[in-house]
DNA sequence: TTAATTAATTATAATGATTATAAATATAGA
DNA sequence: TCTATATTTATAATCATTATAATTAATTAA
């Protein structure tokens, strides 16, 4: 996997440690497409590694978003912070029903970056783009149950 | 104040009643551009409406981003969600070290938003576009303090 | 206007994600 | 191995937001 040996080497390079729990964080990410939250990481790996502490999980996300490493998509409608390790620029297309998260490419969203860039006097760091909707599985729901 | 005016029609509009708080609460919104959160816009209005509750605020903002009269932005660092009483889209460039939020235009925004929609599946609600950075007044003082 | 109905507000307590703290443990280097 | 330092863990605390139920205000009909 090629983006957890980056994840680590990210913290090398930052002079911090790789241990197994940040190995395993590391991994969990890479090999992920759900954007999960802390706890999300935390219940997957507790089973393989019982002594993991949750204040673990929230460190070294803090760390690895701080160092660039991973997005902050933020909350979605359910009260968690979301992670997405996908930090090519992308949109993000949240289901406000059932929080389910996809991702989008979008060649228009780095020129977007080149604008405010250059026009809003910023040193900027990241963006998030998030689109909010109801996922076509969710339509369907609704449509049913109202007799739409 | 043309916007105050849209924000109570939308209330009314989804047969709920304009009351005093609520009037406070858009009038607050529309005159005023600095993406407030729920507590800032409790703090301004207790004062000439000492018996406003934060309760009612928050119930305020959620109703109006329900309807889709106002932007939720979300957390931007600070922990608390911030709106945005400005609907059309546009991009909001967050200083992650003080918090300010300007906006920026963007024509490209609506096109990102056709082609997600078209591709996505998705029946679109809403979009959040937010840049972090540091402000140019960050940046001055991360000079100085720094000796860079 | 008044009574009746319903919606909104308030006060209070509860929830739950995240963070703070300090003690225990593991890591890297001499 | 020993030492210094970073990390992890367990625990408690914080704080934004929401839930609940009682009070109050707004609307409608008489």
């Amino acid at each position: 996997m090629m983006i957890e040996k980056q994840l680590l080497d990210t913290l090398k390079q930052a002079g911090l440690r790789v241990t197994p729990q940040r190995q395993a964080i590391c991994a969990y990410l890479a090999g992920n497409d759900e954007h999960p939250t802390a706890a999300m990481i935390y219940e997957a790996l507790k089973e393989d590694m019982p002594s993991l502490s949750l204040m673990t999980v929230y460190n070294t996300l803090n760390t690895l978003a701080e160092l660039g490493a991973i997005q902050v998509i933020g909350q979605v409608g359910d009260d968690t912070v979301h992670y997405d390790p996908d930090t090519e620029p992308h949109v993000n297309v949240v289901c406000v029903s059932c929080q389910k998260i996809i991702d989008m490419p979008s060649d228009r969203l780095s020129k977007i970056r080149e604008e405010i860039d250059s026009q809003s006097g910023f040193k900027l760091l990241g963006a998030r783009m998030v689109f909010y909707g109801l996922c076509p599985d969710c339509q369907a729901e609704a449509g049913q149950s109202s007799g739409n």
